[in-house]
DNA sequence: AAGTAGGTGCAACAGAAGTGCAATTATTGA
DNA sequence: TCAATAATTGCACTTCTGTTGCACCTACTT
């Protein structure tokens, strides 16, 4: 507990008891999370608390945001060192079209794309749909 | 003009004289439009007809959707032998943060992607973001 | 020409994202 | 300590995209 309070502090946002309680269910969950998701978690908080909350946390690199093409936006705990920002650090998603889980594949980097001339990269997004390991095996 | 209805045709859907005009549309502009896209450029048809022709187009493999990561759906001109459903034939998309516009490098093939154990790809997405050769030639 | 299937337009709705503002809570400094 | 100030939260509302139901029209079939 007050681990994730030096955590947040340490990344310069104040460890409220809403965000610590957000932070910890984001934790444990493991996977990603739409806004959805949290809300219905935290059915006494008001989205737009829960809302501000990510965008808090994502602008702190606390927390990345995922688009694997469910349409809706979806948020993962930022791993010990990760630079999301940075292309060399960019890991891929998995959606399980089964389960409708998403989850990081933190040790499995994108390879680098050649772009064809002119064409500057700034940031690459790879999401590999199909069934996960929980649902295959059964 | 005749070639248009006869690809349509070919396709198994009927070449009305919106779909042909959408489809025509499609191809001269080369970049993915999203619906409101097309909205704007035939203000006299109804959003629902474009709305529900792109997905007869979708359906019968003349156009293919991209999640370009702007949170709105784009569409483009599947190529001439586009397997939009197989994996081996999956294109990425660039996306450039200056003038907004999503196109298809569909020389740019995506490279295999090796999975963890249990882990089964049906589709992969992979989007590239930055700078495009026309904006970054300015 | 009548019947039927497909296409189009209108209205309405659902869900997600986002904004403005007022109320509350926390922090700071006299 | 306590007022002033800043950050956080909750509520109401708006916007945008995607989607469906229904009525009407159009085109093809027989």
């Amino acid at each position: 507990m007050r681990e994730i309070e030096e955590t947040l502090e340490s990344k310069g946002i104040r460890p409220t008891a809403m965000r610590i309680l957000i932070y910890k269910y984001m934790v444990e969950k493991e996977i990603a999370l739409a806004l959805t998701d949290i809300e219905n978690a935290f059915i006494k908080s008001d989205r737009t608390t829960l809302y501000r909350t990510l965008k808090t946390f994502e602008e702190n690199g606390i927390v990345h945001q995922i688009d694997d093409g469910t349409g809706t936006a979806k948020y993962a705990i930022c791993e010990e060192h990760c630079n999301c920002e940075l292309e060399q650090d960019l890991h891929l998603h998995f959606h399980c079209n089964s389960c409708d889980e998403t989850v990081c594949l933190t040790e499995h980097k994108i390879p680098h794309i050649n772009l064809p001339e002119g064409y500057k990269a700034k940031d690459v997004n790879l999401v590999v749909k199909g069934i996960c390991d929980k649902c295959s095996g059964q």
